[in-house]
DNA sequence: GTGATAATGGTCAAGAAAGGTCAAATTTAT
DNA sequence: ATAAATTTGACCTTTCTTGACCATTATCAC
């Protein structure tokens, strides 16, 4: 098919690995030379075939010993059913509600252990009838509070 | 695959000690001696591997019987700022006043960007006057679409 | 005790080994 | 023929490695 130029070829090559992995690592220098093209080159088919907004997630590290990642990205599918999580939602949530909807966010893998704690402290704060001025204070405070718990058992993710 | 280089080799190997027991004491130059690199070398790991932002104390001694010691976890002095902030806090915080607070809370590291995002959403469904199961579907509701916007542009960190 | 010496660890700057950027030159498509 | 896409190369930034020189601590000879 009409792969005339290396970087369609490039691409083809890095693609099918992400097929297989969904993480692929390379060193610019050795992709470069495996093609025999020249290092630039790879930052141009990086940059024109593998965009974020195409799904394509690419991280990089100088220096000895850099590399380069890429990584398939955001699934649109994931995207959609978050879209559709929060086209259902009603106008009013009872804390009951809240609590079965964080732990969809932390199943599907959406937020970590700790944002789900952040999170609940920011709903707890919610439920008294203060002004917006008081209630910020509240939430800063609990949120703090969280925080230093946090560091304190060292659980992680 | 990822540790093409010394110093990562090196941080994975303290790391690795680190989570058997929290404390960790060797010599500066057995351990370049044993990965074959110069002693100043551990330096630089330590210095760009363990730094204390990370949650990692250093401790050393010069001399004849030297060491290095490498503790991660909580560091006291940090929850110490942490509390020493909460107490400060007044009863009432205006939305400037907040972001000083989350920009504080960025630059010292206790959260990441995502995070701070994360917060922001928090504190701006606070402004209204509603009762607390509708403040909570809203939050949600800001909570989500923060989330797949931070999942679209994938700017990390 | 005091001073020399040996045994550690610390600092800093230069060089090496990646990857990044940008624009000119070339090729391909319309 | 022009516009868009690709290819190349000169120059830049970041990260790692090394080595020369500095600072601190313990021990031994006196």
């Amino acid at each position: 098919m009409a792969s005339k130029n290396m970087s369609d070829i490039i691409e083809a090559y890095l693609k099918q690995l992400l097929k297989r992995s969904a993480l692929v690592e390379v060193q610019r220098i050795e992709l470069a030379r495996k093609f025999d093209v020249v290092p630039s080159q790879i930052n141009y088919v990086l940059r024109t075939r593998f965009k974020p907004e195409q799904g394509y997630l690419v991280t990089t590290k100088r220096g000895d010993g850099g590399y380069l990642k890429i990584q398939s990205g955001p699934d649109q599918q994931k995207i959609q059913d978050l879209v559709d999580k929060m086209n259902q939602l009603s106008d009013e949530l009872s804390w009951p509600e809240c609590q079965i909807l964080l732990r969809w966010l932390r199943q599907t893998g959406w937020v970590s252990k700790r944002e789900v704690r952040l999170l609940e402290t920011c709903l707890e704060a919610l439920g008294s009838d203060r002004t917006a001025k008081q209630q910020r204070a509240h939430l800063m405070r609990q949120t703090l509070k969280q925080l230093s718990f946090d560091l304190e058992r060292e659980d992680e993710e």
